[in-house]
DNA sequence: CGCATTCTCTGACTATAGTCAGAGAATCGT
DNA sequence: ACGATTCTCTGACTATAGTCAGAGAATGCG
C-alpha cells in the first residue's frame, strides 16, 4: 500500500507539473487560462451559463465577468433562453470559433510535443498506459451517494433504466406501478436509493427496499453505457447491501430479466443463488437472494 | 497519430482536473500552493536558494518573498553559505519539519483517496499504468541541445563518464589527454558537443569530432543511471549522426571496451558494424563504423 | 395574484502569483 | 586591485482568480 500511494503521488507531481506548464505556455500564452478554458467549455454549439458554472465550478459572478470579456473580444455572444427567461445562453460567434480552432490546434501541438521525442513503440505505450489511468482515474472519480428525495437525476436514471429495459427486452418493457418504485415510497425507513456521480452527472442508480421483516430487494440497479466496465455496479451494490444491513435485513433477493446479462453475472459472482419465483414480475425470469453476513470489509466509497 | 494525440489531450484534461483540484483542496487549504510547494522542495535537509529558484522556475523576487513569509511563520531560516557568501540556504525549522510531515500525510490521503474506491485488482493496474505513463512522460522530457563552450553541466557529464569508467573497467581507468575531448577543442568547426537535459538536469552527453574529411568519431557518449532504459543514448546517437552529417561527415566511428554492454548493443543496433581497430586506444577492445546516408525520418528532439 | 425561488449580473473586495528595476554584498577573472 | 558578474533582496507594480453581498428580472407554486 505504501509503495502504491508513493507512486500516485509521484505521478501526480510528474503530470500536473508538465502539463501544467505546458498548459500555460500553449493556451495561457494570449489570454487567462480561465478564458481559454471557458471557450473550450462553451464549444461548438450553444450552452447555458448555468451548465458551464456547474462543469468549470466557477463562482456565478468570476463566470458572468469572464462571459463579459469574451463579449467585449467579440468571441461570443449571450442571449435568453427561449423557455424560460432567466437562463442566459453563451454561443460562440465565428471569430469565436476560430479562436477555440486555434485553440484546439496550440492543444494538438502540445500533445504532439509530447509524444514527439519518443520511439513509435514508446508513443505506442504511452497512450495506452494513459488510456489505462484516464479509465481507471474516471472510475475512481465516481462516488456514490444517497439520492436526496426529490433528486431530478435520480428520477431521470430511472427513466433512462426503463428505456433500457424497453430497448432491450424482446416483449417490450411498459413500467407497472406495483414493480416501480418512487423515492418518496422508500421514505422513510422503507428503503434506500443511491445515486452513483461523475463530476456532478448522475451516471448510476440503485435501490433497496424492505419487503418483509429481515428482507430486502434490490431494485432498479443500473449504470449510464458511458461508465460500464468501471466496477460500478459492482460498488453500487456492495453500497446497497451495506445499507440493506443498516436497516436490519438479513436476507436480500431481486429479480431480473434473461436479456440482462451483465446483470446476471454481477449477482451471480457477488454471491447471489437462483431462488425460486418469489413474485410476480411479468418481466422477471431470475430470481436471486443472498444471505447477508457482517462485512469484514470496511465500505470504500 | 491523431487518434494519439486526442488520447493525450483527454489524460491531459482528466488528469489535471483531478489532481489539480485535490491539491488545491489537501495541500492548499492552509496556506498558499506556492508556499506548500517550496516547503516540499527545501524538505529535510538544507538547500539553496539558487536551487529552489531553478527547481520550482520562479522569479528570484518572489521566490525571496515566499522564503521571507516562511520565515516569518517559523517555519524555516536562511543563512548565508560558509563557502560562498552571496548564495543563501534554506533550511526547516522543527516547526517546518513537522509542518511538511503534515504536507506529507494529507499527500498520501490524497493519493489513498484515489485508490480507495477501486477494487484491488483496478488499483493495482492504475498503479502500474501510472507508472509507465511517468517513466515515459520522463523519457519525453528529457531534451537534447547543444552544449555551450564552458558548460558546468557538460563538464560534469564527462568527470562521471569517466569515473563510471574507472569503476567498471576491470584494468582501471585514467584518461588521457590524447583521447580526451574538452568542449574547447570541439569549437568552432572540429566537432559537436550534446547534452541531454531533464529539469535542467544534465543527464547525458555526447560528442563528435571531425577525425578526416568525410569522417568523424563518436566520443564520450554517456546517460545518467537514473535515465538509462529511455532511449536517451539512442535519441543522443541519432542527434550525433545528425550533427555530423550537418559537418559533411559521411563515415562515424567510434571505439568502446568490451564491458560496456549497452553501448555494444546500442551501436550494433543502430547500424554499426565492427572493423578492425583505427587508432591506439588503449582502453578500447571494439571499433565500429557507420556509413551515414541521407535521413528519411527528420530529427526529434 | 403574490410570495418564494432561481438565475444572472454588478460592485466592491481579497488572495495569489507573479514581473521588473535596481540596490547591495560577495566573488570571479585578469 | 578592480571591474564584471553572481546572488539575493526590496519596493513598486500588474494580472489572475477568485469571494461575497445584494439587486433585478423571470419563473414556479399555492
Amino acid at each position: 500500500m505504501r509503495a502504491e500511494v508513493l507512486q500516485v503521488r509521484a505521478f501526480s507531481r510528474a503530470v500536473t507539473r508538465r502539463f501544467g506548464v505546458l498548459d500555460e505556455q500553449y493556451l495561457g500564452r494570449r489570454r487567462p487560462l480561465a478564458e481559454a478554458r471557458l471557450l473550450f467549455e462553451v464549444g461548438m454549439h450553444a450552452t447555458a451559463v448555468r451548465d458551464l458554472r456547474a462543469r468549470l465550478g466557477l463562482d456565478s459572478g468570476f463566470l458572468s465577468r469572464l462571459l463579459r470579456s469574451l463579449e467585449r473580444q467579440g468571441l461570443l455572444v449571450t442571449e435568453s433562453a427561449r423557455d424560460d427567461g432567466r437562463i442566459r445562453v453563451a454561443r460562440l460567434t465565428r471569430a469565436g470559433r476560430r479562436e477555440l480552432h486555434h485553440l484546439n490546434a496550440l492543444s494538438d501541438a502540445l500533445a504532439r510535443s509530447v509524444l514527439a521525442p519518443l520511439s513509435p513503440e514508446q508513443a505506442r505505450r504511452l497512450v495506452a498506459a494513459m488510456a489505462e489511468v484516464e479509465r481507471l482515474l474516471c472510475a475512481s472519480s465516481i462516488a456514490i451517494a444517497p439520492a436526496q428525495p426529490g433528486d431530478q437525476d435520480a428520477a431521470n436514471c430511472r427513466r433512462q433504466y426503463f428505456q433500457e429495459l424497453g430497448s432491450r427486452f424482446p416483449e417490450g418493457f411498459r413500467p407497472t406501478a406495483a414493480h416501480t418504485l418512487t423515492l418518496r415510497r422508500l421514505e422513510p425507513r422503507a428503503g434506500r436509493a443511491l445515486v452513483a456521480r461523475l463530476a456532478g452527472d448522475a451516471v448510476g442508480f440503485g435501490a433497496v427496499r424492505r419487503i418483509a421483516p429481515g428482507m430486502g430487494e434490490i431494485k432498479h440497479m443500473w449504470v449510464a453505457p458511458r461508465v460500464r466496465g468501471l466496477g460500478v455496479g459492482r460498488r453500487l451494490l456492495a453500497e446497497l447491501e451495506r445499507a440493506a444491513r443498516g436497516m436490519r435485513v438479513r436476507v436480500l433477493r431481486l429479480d431480473t430479466h434473461a436479456s440482462l446479462t451483465e446483470a446476471l453475472g454481477l449477482y451471480r459472482s457477488a454471491g447471489y443463488r437462483k431462488i425460486p419465483r418469489y413474485n410476480d414480475n411479468p418481466y422477471a425470469q431470475h430470481w436471486f437472494e443472498k444471505v447477508l453476513v457482517a462485512s469484514v470489509r470496511p465500505g470504500r466509497g
